[in-house]
RNA sequence: GCUAGCGUAGCUCAAUCGGCAGAGCAGCUGAUUUGUAAUCAGCAGGUUGUGGGUUCAAGUCCCUCCGCUAGCUCCA
């Protein structure tokens, strides 16, 4: 006899075999009707398995409701688009189909292309697959029927995988739709029918077993939802991610350019991009001041020799501009290269002069300009260039030391996130891997920076949970990375703090200094980026703010719009005061009307609009329009400014969305 | 780097089957002197990303290179 227990603790007992729809059908029709699949001992199962026997079972019956679910119809999905597409295509070969984020892909190895245009007719097909409604039937096989299955389907990769994959497995599961049959572990729902409201978003290029080396797969990318109103809301926000992309804010809003003349890649702030940035970099080293920090400038090449010793350059040479030969141009000379990170200058910094003990921690800070050659197809916008400017900071401390001044960098990052607005982000502990030989130093090392690293982040306050991910460290050390999540939701890596006890070491640097015990030590090194790049950063931060900055931050700040030319020497007064208030302050004399300039000055995000007329210029005032509320009354240029100023220095973030 | 798509005026986009390159905004000139999201008129703006090919004829078809976009791979 079979005990099913179910989630409020009521039992059900059965003599006959059944499934979890079984079930369902006996609580209710209804119930059985909504149930997509079940969880049985905390595993997912489709609805439609058998259950055991006899024992005792927890149950609990998975509907639309529940968090799972979607996920669930997803994986269906893109059976239902994979069974459509070898409709339409003959000869497709299957790859992988998992559901991710939002949605789900589906591997497909064709020798003609899928574009876009083609997503009708395999959307209609999918459709046709869903109104049909077929089961979708669980089939277990022994390892060896399940090769022979493959073989015969001509689903060679499917074989490969099997044979590769799940060399451990004793048997496989497929799923078999009518004339289709996939490999898949499940669970599925019960039915094609089930499978919701359906776009198929895009097609790209991915690899088999994302191995660059191996064949190219075209994947297809789509989205799902149990109701139309649903993807119609996320296509809603697809479209709003889309307003707000930096690429197309920083030109409209003239912040920054990328000119292929110059070279892919390769940033150029104009006045008002330059201008945010100003203000950040401002901030950024009052906050470095704060914390003991020592600015520095160094440049941005340096000898070659120089990155053979951090090992750098042997390891990273692909992805690095090539070297500047002097040699090859002039018959002698040695060789230089544009650094790809900043951290040999500031070692040879450290290395000036004898260090003792009393020296450290000795923290050496530099927005640093790096060059990296990264790979064509990765570049975009101001997130992935081939030059950018690091908040960098390298930290020379002893081992008792680490803790705190991890801790340090740690907070200083969350105060700078806080003041932007940015309260959601988590930190990924990226460790190394024991079973590969990516990593160089020793394993006790690893363990003992691996454990300090985590537990300083555990006892921090405010900082979420960590997640641990293996196999991410970078080759010298252990790292923690910010992921920062935007005002919608977007996760955008940031900056890092990573330990190191490979640069020090003799077979690098050898950095040393003198110890209360008169005796030469090690000292340990943190490279810190909080921010990653400025960059980067300032990408984030535009389409965080969808291009409508803080007022600390603004390009420009207040503008002064008269209302008829008449009264322009007025506001010249006014525009004066601002501007020796340390305002950034513009201006719009044109023989407009009213109305179009504010408009101008409302598509432009200045956040404030000083309108000044006859009635402003009897009673020394000004009409202060608010970008985000309108007109908000006139008052005394004084108050006006006092206002202004208050928001200023407090940073205050007003509204980042919409 | 790989796969696919794309590249027309400063910006956003049009141009039927291969048949005289066009509009809005921005710009310039003139008129208008305006009270809280677009005043009117005129002018100018182009070797259709580059180089080659097919054709009587190429923005349109083919090839090369450059760049951009999506994704993959990479990311000190």
């Amino acid at each position: 006899m079979l005990n099913v227990i179910l989630p409020d603790g009521s039992t059900l007992n059965y003599t006959r075999r059944v499934t979890a729809l079984d079930v369902a059908g006996d609580i209710g029709k209804r119930l059985a009707k909504a149930t997509l699949a079940a969880e049985v001992d905390g595993k997912l199962v489709g609805s439609d398995q058998l259950l055991p026997a006899e024992g005792e079972v927890r149950l609990r019956l998975i509907t639309q409701r529940d968090p799972e679910a979607l996920d669930l119809m997803r994986h269906s999905c893109a059976h239902v688009m994979a069974r459509a597409v070898m409709r339409l295509y003959p000869g497709v070969q299957l790859a992988f189909g998992p559901t991710i984020e939002n949605g789900f892909y589906y591997d497909f190895l064709i020798e003609q292309p899928i574009s876009e245009d083609d997503f009708p007719r395999i959307e209609a097909e999918m459709r046709n697959i869903v109104a049909e409604g077929e089961l979708f039937e669980r089939v277990e096989l022994p390892r060896t029927e399940a090769v022979e299955l493959c073989r015969e389907l001509g689903q060679t990769l499917k074989v490969e995988h099997i044979e590769e994959g799940l060399g451990d497995e004793a048997s496989v599961s497929f799923y078999r739709q009518g004339e289709f049959v996939d490999l898949c572990r499940g669970p599925h729902l019960a039915a094609a029918s089930k499978v919701g409201a359906v776009k198929l978003l895009s097609v790209a290029g991915a690899y088999w077993k994302g191995d660059s080396n191996r064949e190219q797969l075209q994947r297809l990318y789509g989205t799902a939802w149990f109701t139309q109103d649903d993807l119609d809301e996320h296509l809603r926000k697809l479209e709003e991610a889309r307003r707000r992309d930096h690429r197309v804010l920083g030109r409209q809003l003239e912040l920054f350019m990328i000119d292929p003349k110059v070279g892919s890649g390769l940033v150029m702030w104009l006045p008002k991009g330059a201008t945010v940035r100003r203000e950040l970099e401002a901030f950024i080293y009052d906050e470095l001041l704060r914390r003991g920090y020592q600015p520095v400038y160094t440049p941005a090449i340096g000898r070659v020799e120089l990155y053979e010793t951090s090992g750098h350059y042997p390891y990273y040479k692909e992805s690095q501009f090539p070297p500047i030969d002097l040699a090859a141009h002039w018959g002698e000379g040695e060789k230089y290269l544009l650094r790809p990170m900043n951290c040999p200058h500031h070692i040879r910094i450290y290395q000036s002069k004898p260090r003792s003990y009393r020296d450290l921690p000795l923290r050496i800070a530099e927005l640093g300009l790096v060059h990296r050659y990264e790979q064509s197809g990765e570049l975009t916008g101001m997130t992935r260039v081939r030059g950018f400017t690091q908040d960098d900071a390298h930290i020379f401390c002893t081992a008792e030391q680490v803790g705190d001044e991890f801790r340090g960098c740690l907070e200083m990052t969350q105060f700078v996130l806080k003041t932007l607005g940015l309260e959601n982000y988590r930190v990924r502990l990226s460790f190394g891997d024991r079973s590969s030989d990516k990593y160089v130093g020793a394993p006790e090392t690893w363990e003992r920076a691996e454990a300090a690293l985590a537990q300083v982040c555990r006892e921090m306050p405010g900082l979420p949970e960590p997640h641990i991910e293996v196999g991410e460290a970078a080759f010298y050390g252990p790292k923690a990375d910010f992921v920062v999540n935007d005002c919608i939701g977007r996760e955008w890596q940031l900056g890092t703090v990573q330990l190191d006890y490979n640069l020090p070491s003799p077979q690098r640097f050898g950095l040393e200094y003198i110890g209360t015990d008169n005796q030469p030590h090690e000292p340990v090194m943190i490279h810190r980026a909080p921010f990653g790049s400025l960059e980067r950063f300032v990408g984030m931060l535009i389409e965080h703010f969808a291009g409508a900055f803080p007022l600390w931050l603004a390009p420009e700040q207040v503008r002064v719009l008269v209302v008829s030319q008449k009264f322009e020497d007025y506001a010249r007064q006014v525009e004066r005061r601002l501007v020796e208030a340390g305002l950034r302050v513009g201006t719009d004399y044109r023989p407009e009307k009213i109305g179009a300039k504010i408009r101008d000055a409302q598509l432009e995000l200045i956040p404030y609009m000083f309108v000044i007329g006859g009635r402003e210029q009897e009673g020394g005032a000004v009409s202060v329009r608010d970008r985000l509320q309108g007109d908000v009354g006139a008052m005394p240029v004084d108050e006006a400014l006092a206002k202004l100023r208050e928001e200023i220095d407090a940073k205050t973030v007003r509204r980042v969305a919409g």
